[in-house]
DNA sequence: TATGAATGAGGTTTCATTCAT
DNA sequence: TATGAATGAAACCTCATTCAT
């Protein structure tokens, strides 16, 4: 039952270290503690199991390892999931949900459109190539082909989404002439074309060259908006 | 495409491992019918195994599976290989080493360096994106981290020469005044970001949404060399 | 006898391993029941593999068979003993320690050393000889060259200390005057070599001729404490 | 058909250098060639497989590894025997038939008693213990019950024999007065318990602590015979 | 007669899933 | 709700045996 997707989620950051803040919580009672307990516990699985599929994949991942590094017992991994299947999509969704509502909220653009772009990129090079979230990227590379669900709400939630918010960044940045070249608008995949690079590079090739991703990430800009004065 | 998994043994495009010297030439030489014989075999269990192990990745093949499409007992894997792992490992060298090789039988640069790049990158799209080829791409990139050998053997045989002569080719239209981005040369990556995009997309979400792979280079190059002019 | 495969899972003479402790006494405890569940099952596992290993040899042993014996699921096997190798190692200590303990339990020298003697020589035949135990001690004469780490525990807890007894023995013997062979001492070997005789020809020649083990023991006593007055 | 153990064995002294004396032969002409390099094949079988058997025991043997040690072709063993585990039984007869030759053909006894005796064991003890041979009867000892008929005619052949000459051998030194046991001869087992014990503790226990056989085997005679005076 | 590549039954071992406690 | 012992299907791998050459 706790298998439903539908169902709100319980976890937000999923990042959350082994025993919370417990009882404190919101508004609820003290009903409520068993609860909490569960959700931290479907937390700690969630944790387990993602870093178990980035290190071995999906189908080499031991359940009997997650559950070890959940510091559950394996049984318990049934009472949230259903099978490890299911498990690995949720999963996906689960840690894809809060980069989706970060995306959402991002500030209306002000200031040039390069800059923009360049925070963004930036922003996004820190926090995925070389962490645990580009893993998930490789991840859902990965495994995306026997998992066309993953694949699907991957494209959906994320890379469409992405791919509009770049389009509508590069016609902005048509309109008010920093960028020359407007095919790019039909590819928007070109922009962050580097990023991904960079994420997989990261993680297969890092220890034979390490890749400088904040520059390439600026000549890469330099070509599409020309190359900048000073600053 | 080639993944159809009725198609027993197709022995095409794969290279005859080792011992596939003997009499060769046109009609079938009497005498070494029982080598031919034996590499044919090889190169069916090569052939299968590349397609089980794109389709479903490493540990979720069987070998049962690989046997079977390659019309032989299990136990005839093992005459030519010694076990699963050292089989992945190996395949991936047989199936690069023709790759490596028509690298290094590029002709030697003549026209102009984009009209080179064009070329090359185009080639390298219609022969990778999209094919077999690609999706070997993609099964490295997935399974990296697991066969670190197979990574290192993978970038010191790809990547780092591919880096080369794109570095080599940068350079040259940097001197001869077709790019003007003088930095592009730290970052080649930047020149085959796009394509290496554009394998990954349409082996994820070419259903979602196609992705005219060529048309995006052509804008890509746009941005390094400059807009053409006839088109 | 109770080499028969009909008898399920009988837990007899064998050592409870390890758990055995909680609440035992009486009545079954109703807090450890499984406690007590799981290590009957690994006492029905050691019996039935003894008896495979005695009846086959190892390598000829089939853990299907242990497991359909000791009316267990193949699986089960596994939680119990690492591979098949170190369960054969462990059986030969589970089934040698109650020996080794029994052995040292002796009760202290008392009456003529021919007594002692035979009266330890004539159990030992009773309790070994034509027993389970004798084939076990057949198996490691049958396994010892394939398996150092048993022979080495088989000479280290048995036989090294079985020869230092028998030395006393005679030591005592010699010194009280009821052995005239003084170089016994250096060989007590000697002194149990029928008993070991009898071991093997019940395994392998009783069909033939059957050999009253007892009276050659009585035999081989004359031989070396002179032949006795009453009988 | 080779596998007929009323062929007169072809093999006599088993040892016997790879590629023996060749076409030298006896008495026959150039036709005999080929049944000679047959029968040399096979002698090289038997040797090989020999040794596998005593280094690893009937069932952990692989026919390859006696292949390859032999220097012929798997399938050459196929032609000389029906299967393993007729091969394992006709060796076993090969290898024993030139001793039981050697025992018949011993000399009447003369001299004393003690003098035959002693001479017979030692010479076993020489040719047996620490050797090949004696681990063919540890082989026998540990293959014995999963192989009825290896048993029944190593009973037959060697172990009945033995027994019936040492009773001779008993009874003229009771008659003698050589030996005052009376009871001896109904337990010629005794004689030659210590050469056993000998036989398996050098292939087990040598290495904790190495035993002086024939010093074991004078003391024990000295218990039948009564101590010797000098000499 | 001799070969050794090929076979496939059968062995050991793993691991997702269940269920009594 | 949580546990973890137990299960057994299914995976990898070995090796006795066959057979075309």
């Amino acid at each position: 039952m706790s298998a439903d997707p539908t169902k709100p989620a319980a976890v937000s950051t999923v990042r959350r270290g082994r025993k919370g803040s417990a009882t404190a919580g919101g508004a609820a009672g003290p009903a409520s503690n068993r609860a909490m307990r569960a959700a931290e516990r479907r937390a700690a699985i969630v944790e387990a199991a993602l870093e178990e599929f980035i290190a071995r994949g999906f189908a080499a991942t031991r359940l009997d390892d997650i559950a070890r590094r959940a510091g559950v017992a394996k049984g318990t991994i049934y009472l949230h999931f259903k099978d490890k299947e299911s498990m690995f999509e949720e999963l996906v969704r689960i840690v894809i949900v809060p980069v989706v509502e970060r995306l959402d909220a991002l500030p209306p653009p002000s200031g040039s459109v390069r800059d923009l772009v360049e925070a963004f990129a930036s922003n996004f090079l820190r926090e995925v190539a070389g962490t645990r979230r580009g893993d998930l990227a490789r991840l859902i590379v990965a495994e995306g082909p026997r998992f066309p669900a993953v694949a699907d709400f991957y494209y959906r939630e994320v890379v469409s989404r992405g791919v509009a918010g770049m389009r509508a960044l590069i016609e902005l940045g048509i309109a008010r002439g920093e960028i020359r070249e407007k095919n790019l608008a039909r590819f928007p995949q070109i922009l962050i074309a580097p990023a991904l690079i960079a994420v997989i590079w990261q993680s297969l090739f890092a220890r034979h060259s390490p890749l400088d991703a904040q520059a390439m990430l600026r000549v890469h800009l330099d070509l599409i908006f020309g190359e900048r004065r000073t600053t």
